[in-house]
DNA sequence: CCTATTATGTCAATATGCTTGACCTGGATG
DNA sequence: CATCCAGGTCAAGCATATTGACATAATAGG
């Protein structure tokens, strides 16, 4: 169905962009059919893993990281708080900066949703081979830099 | 800001997927906001794309590769061949379907959009190096596979 | 102390992108 | 002729996102 092979001139870049295209898709995939069972949306998945990457970070901090408006934070957020997935203190340096983290019933769904993902990478990483590896890690450190 | 270099037990597989998050980010920007100005989204980037790609290619092909409905596909496909951006002829074979491809106009806006990623992507490449683009390749193609 | 800025939250209006369901035409196919 | 398939369209609904405006509380700086 896909034609990934092509050997035309500078179609070794649009195969490239098809495959980034393609693997993204499916790298999604999983996660968010686990999220659907819950009602839950990719939002709540990355607010998630935010936290639970990054524990105490602040709701700005995650306004950054996501690069989205606060309004669309928001609502997702007081949701997996109410569902008691995440906790917000205050913190004791600054009283207005809240820091959040994951509750134990939010690091276990974070855990299943992220399993699925790194399962997903670990045997394509498997079947590649190390070196390839390698390669993958070095180029997509390139492409955020760039 | 970003902490991608985590030295945790499997903080190698959780450093991949924000890399994947945050390169995927970056990758569809350039093109997205080439698009903002036309008033277009990333959907008629896809649609440009693929039929750049596959000239010929039937809606319901198009349907498939995208995974989408054919009601979300239909209403930005339609403003595109009013546009003049694509061309739909029917087939001969089969006078049901028909047969997509992109008009000059259309090559030139799929050529800049898609220059854009390329470019990316390449910068990306040379600095990683052959070997790397290699893996990141191979990575792609069992990422898709599996 | 007063003012400005920051962190957070919320209400409203709006846009878009996608979904499912239902129904239609026209052409192919047995 | 009946059925299936490609394509198109209308409708309702939901999720995600935006900008703008405004509120509160707390910190920071003159």
């Amino acid at each position: 169905m896909l034609d990934l092979d092509d050997p035309a001139p500078s179609g070794d870049l649009h195969a490239a962009i098809e495959q980034f295209y393609f693997a993204y898709r499916g790298f999604t995939d999983r996660p968010d059919r686990i999220l659907e069972r819950r009602g839950l949306g990719r939002v709540h998945h990355r607010i998630l893993y935010f936290i639970g990457r990054r524990p105490d970070v602040s709701v700005r901090g995650l306004l950054d990281l996501l690069a989205v408006s606060k309004q669309a934070l928001n609502a997702p957020l007081r949701q997996l708080i109410e569902m008691g997935l995440v906790r917000a203190v205050a913190s004791t340096q600054d009283r207005r900066v809240k820091r959040l983290a994951l509750t134990p019933a939010g690091r276990k769904l974070e855990a299943e949703l992220t399993e699925a993902q790194t399962r997903h990478l670990r045997a394509a990483f498997d079947r590649a081979g190390k070196e390839a590896q390698r390669g993958w890690r070095a180029v997509m450190e390139e492409l955020v830099k760039g």
